[in-house]
DNA sequence: GCATGGGGTGTGCACGGGCACACTAACCGT
DNA sequence: ACGGTTAGTGTGCCCGTGCACACCCCATGC
């Protein structure tokens, strides 16, 4: 592999030269520069890797992330993403800077703002919600700190890019993952959280959409469980008292381990089919007690990782590509098979 | 982060005395060696890989991989794994010399013998068969060059390490989704490739274990079609045409393209379940045609990457804890989640 | 005619670690 | 007493790139 030196030579010039062009800094003759360009397209050169790493160890790229606080092994997942590619970057000098704070505006809007005065160079947040935020988002943004969202997505913020989940997407595939594990009429409870939140208005649309063309399929039931264990037990619990019909639940995230308790608890004999979202400790468990049929991921640690190393590059390379989204790939896990 | 000069400076000593500990190598007063060794357990001192990298481009591990030449795209996969790996290693001077030749005794006999012309330091081989090439690579092995097998485990072999499948475990993964999928009485054909490979019978014992403790499924016919279409064309169209009462098949890898192509001609209407492994182009399309209803996949791109990764690590460090065998993950690929 | 400024270029050092070589002091054998 | 060996240590250079600084030359302004 050619270096810089060889380049040099072979262009009559010094490595300062070269490097000036190579990074359009300073003023090059501009024959010279194209004289170099020349020769760096027939070599083939690549810049040393290792060479740059090592340079590299006097600067400091500092990015700020902001992370859901509540205890949430899905969140903890994307961090150990951030933190093992933190990791590897450190080699070029990537340092981040993590905030988990409740997801609520003020809570993030500070933790922003701390991020702003420590001179993080980047942002990357994951989720948001709320005007305020989407504001002082765009606040940064023209002010030149790039940002990245992960796992929300609002219109009208012009952030860098996004990575995470296709809601709807995942909605379909647990649609199409329902029809092939059930067979004859099947009666349907769904749990959701949050109805503000798109992860659960989307997964919805997208599961029942999916089921729509089939008229094996009715949804008897829903409601809300906010996350929260003890609520999915209850509600489950009331669902199975009203309508002893129900053979299959949907969790779309919240209040599964509760919901599953509640199946376990009340239809111990019965085949009820269960599909939910994550590979979490409560979606192991209940898998592996073959209370919950199959689990839909979607790539947490990718998505910590993924972004990281978006922002990363694009705050140190020249000309870094970076498309508009990055959906986390579908994948299943299923009883018997995690 | 400290540096070595730094732990030099508290030492009382020079870079090189420092160096030398570091590396055991020279001889250092044993008085002088541990009060370095005090100051790098003290300061947390890690070497800068950056460094390490830099100082490595003098170096040169060769690494030689021998690869199934025959047009498969598991191990066009597996290959793109020890490519990527290798340019992420070449930072440390990591080199690999592919050899692709026939799954034949002879044809990789000798490939590990041009290997050995070019001075390999560790060898990475897969699938492999036979007794000469297990002979010979005990030889290897003996005379100090590490050998990591992927995906072919041969008793006998002292290799440093197994990279792969664990071909039982996915045939009883492929037996829970089969019940999974199916309701009421299931009668199965079973598509296996070359009885006398690993591979193929592990994965039909484990299949039929896990069905054996259910009354509804009935093996009703097998044969072999080692890895030709027209072969799997020919013995599923056979197979359906004896046993019309067929709902479901199993195919262990082999013949998948041409198998699915029958059954397709063959039964249009009926709803039979497919289920094959490896995530490759014929099992995409049939998946995507709604022929095969789902595939079990094993990393094949983790296989390759994880293999070089391990012998890049037994070579270049000086204590790398290396295990005995590594499994890939599995996972599932499920009509319409692909 | 001299100071100022800026375009264009070369040079030296830094980054952290590996390693060859040089050097010293001590010891041994003849 | 002197050459040879060896344990123990220090020094200098290399790896490839980035970057600050110094330098030269020519144009411009007063």
């Amino acid at each position: 592999m050619a270096t810089i030196r060889e380049i040099a030579e072979l262009a009559g010039v010094s490595r300062g030269t070269v490097d000036r062009v190579l990074n359009n800094r300073g003023s090059v003759n501009e024959e010279t520069a194209e004289k170099i360009r020349s020769i760096i397209r027939q070599l083939g050169y690549k810049p040393n890797r290792a060479g740059i790493a090592l340079a590299a160890q006097k600067k400091k790229y500092l990015i700020g992330v902001i992370l859901f606080s509540r205890k949430n092994p899905f969140f903890d997942r994307v961090m150990e993403g951030f933190s093992d590619k933190a990791e590897e970057l450190s080699l070029y000098g990537c340092e981040i800077s993590v905030k988990r704070v409740a997801y609520h505006p003020q809570a993030q809007l500070s933790a922003i703002r701390a991020c702003l005065k420590e001179g993080v160079q980047g942002l990357i947040i994951t989720p948001y919600n709320g005007d305020e935020i989407r504001e002082e988002l765009n606040k940064l943004i023209r002010s030149g700190i790039p940002v990245i969202t992960v796992n929300s997505d609002a219109e009208g913020v012009r952030r860098l890019a996004y990575v995470g989940s296709d809601y709807y997407n995942s909605g379909e595939a647990a649609g199409a993952l329902m029809k092939l594990v059930t067979s004859g009429p099947v009666r349907l409870g769904i749990v959701n959280g949050d109805n503000n939140i798109l992860c659960h208005t989307q997964r919805i649309s997208g599961f029942v959409d999916k089921l729509s063309d089939d008229a094996r399929f009715k949804v008897v039931c829903q409601g809300e469980s906010f996350d929260d264990d003890n609520k999915g037990y209850e509600l489950v619990s009331r669902m199975l008292n009203e309508h002893p019909e129900l053979n299959a639940f949907y969790f779309t995230a919240a209040g599964v381990y509760g919901g599953c308790r509640a199946i376990a608890e009340l239809a111990p004999e019965k085949d009820i089919k269960v599909i939910t979202f994550d590979e979490v400790p409560s979606t192991v468990e209940m898998i592996q007690k073959n209370i919950i049929t199959a689990t839909i991921c979607q790539e947490p640690y990718w998505q910590g990782s993924k972004s990281l190393e978006l922002m990363f590059s694009c705050l140190s390379e020249k000309e870094a590509e970076i498309q508009d989204s990055y959906y986390a790939e579908l994948s299943v896990k299923i009883r018997e098979i995690v």
